[in-house]
DNA sequence: ACCTGAACACCGTTCAAGT
DNA sequence: ACCTGAACACCGTTCAAGT
């Protein structure tokens, strides 16, 4: 894990990671099987810094928000692990998540074909986010990032929302929009909780 | 591409695409900068295969899920696509595609927070699908799949709700749950372009 | 039960040299 | 302007051998 924190995803050796353990490369495959077996258990080892919020509690949005925004903080903090989320997470961390995740849906009262489609769409959206802000030209790339915006500038007849209203120009903060959007799925569960006690239709818009 | 779509990621190698193309690894070289080029150039290619509605047209929400559906089939389409997105984006097809989403939303009244907000989380939302879609054990991989299934059921004390409710349990399909998740966003889109238009209000939400 | 060293088949990339 | 071959420094992984 320092390893990939400190270096990143694609310097992580068999080698380097023994050196770093102080062993020889090979030995390492006595406790491991593979390389992608350590990559898989430092995936779900990240997971086990997500807090789980107490369990049901009586506002299941702010049991939701908490955990989706936990899960975001951990992704970001380390930017490698996003990259890696294609492949399938079935450690006991993951599952711990999930299984708070869905519980917590299943007691606000979100029926089946909701269910599953909350539980996918807020997790796509917290990899999706985490993904794409770990991977943008961070502040620290100003060339990579002052180019684009070149670029941009430079085709705007092509372009011309992107040039004006596009992201690396207005830059408004990752955090606000990901609220945002986060406030958006939960409105539409909501709303499909509501239905499925008896409230309110919202579910089909043709 | 063909190599690729052959062969997934993990088997495209300088050397056997050099192989392919009937000359020798290094001449490549001449063509390319880096390994890293031939992926940019490969994940901008398909985003070639977008087909971009047209623009203007009255019914906005109508222009932006054929463009969501559109990206999300090619990204299946390409399931190592959706693995590479962890790189930035700005070969020109990708651009034309953002500048439809931007240009599409902002006529629609979407303001600058939002505006952002939702180009972003459209685009996570997307992403965040294909990638969990095309890295999950499918159907040919039964044995896989039955493995985790067994592995919930013989632990559902621990995970009561996975084990019952959980994906792989009730399969259901991915493009029903995509289709709902992608409408709760569009709601809350639509939402706050009525916001910004001065009929109701939404955004707040303590 | 755990560690080591030598070895194998493969990488990405460079560079002088050819046409 | 484009292609080639040899070469370099590095991979992941295996396996017989040690303790």
């Amino acid at each position: 894990m320092a390893l990939l924190d400190e270096e990143g995803v694609g310097r992580l050796t068999m080698r380097r990671l023994a050196e770093r353990l102080g062993t020889g490369s090979t030995t390492l495959y006595w406790h491991v099987k593979t390389k992608d077996d350590v990559l898989d258990l430092a995936l779900d080892a990240i997971f086990a810094e997500v807090g789980i919020p107490q369990r049901g509690a009586p506002d299941w949005r702010a049991g939701i928000t908490a955990l989706i925004s936990e899960w975001r903080a951990v992704l970001l903090k380390h930017p490698w692990s996003a990259a890696l989320l294609g492949r399938p997470m079935l450690g006991p961390n993951v599952l711990a998540r999930s299984e708070f995740l869905y519980a917590t849906l299943l007691e606000a009262g979100i029926a089946d074909p909701h269910l599953t489609a909350a539980a996918y769409g807020l997790s796509n959206y917290v990899i999706g986010s985490a993904l794409m802000q770990t991977t943008w030209p961070t502040g620290e790339e100003q060339a990579a990032r002052q180019a684009t915006q070149d670029h941009l500038h430079a085709n705007r007849e092509r372009y011309p929302t992107l040039a004006t209203h596009g992201p690396l120009v207005v830059d408004g903060d990752w955090d606000t929009s990901f609220t945002i959007g986060l406030t958006w799925l939960l409105d539409g569960i909501q709303a499909n909780a509501a239905t499925t006690r008896g409230r309110g239709r919202q579910t089909e818009r043709e």
